[in-house]
DNA sequence: CGCTTGCAAGAGCAGTGCTCTCGTTGTGAC
DNA sequence: GTCACAACGAGAGCACTGCTCTTGCAAGCG
């Protein structure tokens, strides 16, 4: 609190406020959000956000690591609140399904195709992953209390291709596992950004909660959550 | 031959010039291709592309329907070259994936998030359900066929979300097919666009073909097809 | 008090989509 | 064959973008 800190403190609260700005952007004008209208918007001068950020890729990382978070914490919050797996991995995935609803560019951003001239920094992996490890999670809660009935093991000797992501992100589960989290979690995101991009008719309406549980409902089945 | 037709015949000739040179921009730059790029490539001032393309806009619009069908019919001829309902579908679904993996661009126009500005104008609704069409249709004639157990009827209630795809494309269908059919579809795609958008790892493999087979495969067995 | 450092502002560069105005040239009607 | 007209290419120009560089100011520290 000494004076010292004032002004890390007041660039802490700029930074934060440049990526409030930048969000609602994002929210209206999607990806192709502009720096010097954020800077406008902040009456500053374009040249300025440069002092708070690189470039703007940077930005969008920062925006990127936030939207993973949000949907992540959303996602664990709604599980947390439910006690049978199934329940959970349902809760999960319409908090995740919700948030996208509500913040659809922000979906797009994470999960939608990339940016072109962006690469994405090592540091977006981790908050990246949350979503995937609280289905594997649910999943692998499920097959420890013994919900799940035994599955046969992995046919077609792919397990090596997915050792990669085993061993990074879903250490401990047997390779059936990993696989149906995986396809599973994809399965969310395609029924997400289906819904959301409008694949085939561009009404995308909330109450079509029914076709995206039955949706979800298969993936846990396949995954032998019953 | 006519000398009248000279015109119209440069004309064509052009705009598909124009488009074959986007499309190489779009491999290399992604979806925020520059028209003036375009045009320098062609040795053509910017503002004489706007005689064949009103904008931006529209010649990404071309790219579009260019890409539903190639991918479409890409699975088509897949398709055609297999005989059981289940091949059929997974050739379709691994000429599918073999394409996006060919084009990534391309997909990403598709079937990845919008373009910011851009709205899709009615001439890319007929093309892009050409892959959703080929589904329903290996699905149903497995139904006609005999080959698919009778499967309950949905519950839930929400058959009534899926009236309005169902009535336009997917006629003639019972509606348990229909969800299937686009839920698979969405698997299709979700699986596609995360093996392309790195979601976990940017390893984008081809060898990973195990693993797309054994989502997609899942995908058959939930719709009814062994 | 003076010095350094963080910061904001402005000008400027190269690039973009798009519009407008010019000449030019092919085309169909007479 | 002539002539008016439409299609066309080129260039200038507008407003915008990301980003850099320089300049000036003021807060913080010795």
């Amino acid at each position: 609190m000494s004076a010292a800190n004032l002004r890390a403190r007041v660039r802490a609260e700029m930074t934060e406020e440049i990526k409030k700005v930048a969000r609602r952007h994002l929210a209206t004008d999607g990806a192709d959000l502009s720096l010097r209208a954020v800077a406008r918007d902040l009456k500053m001068a374009s040249s300025a956000v440069y002092r708070y950020f690189a470039s703007r890729d940077e930005l969008l990382t920062a925006l990127i690591i936030d939207a993973y978070n949000e949907v992540g914490h959303s996602a664990e919050q709604a599980a947390a609140s439910a006690a049978a797996p199934i329940d959970r991995w349902l809760a999960a995935c319409h908090a995740v399904r919700d948030w996208a609803l509500d913040n659809p560019h922000q979906w797009a951003l994470i999960y939608g195709s990339p940016v072109p001239g962006y690469q994405a920094p090592k540091d977006t992996v981790m908050p990246a992953t949350r979503v995937l490890l609280l289905l594997g999670g649910t999943l692998a809660d499920a097959y420890q209390k013994g919900l799940v009935p035994r599955r046969e093991p992995l046919t077609g000797g792919f397990a090596d291709e997915l050792v990669p992501v085993a061993e990074t992100f879903l250490p401990d589960l047997p390779p059936r596992v990993v696989a149906d989290t995986m396809a599973a979690f994809f399965q969310l995101c395609g029924a997400v950004s289906a819904e959301l991009f409008g694949q085939l008719n561009n009404t995308v309406e909330r109450d079509r909660r029914g076709f995206f549980e039955y949706q979800m409902r298969s993936a846990a089945t396949l995954a032998g959550l019953a």
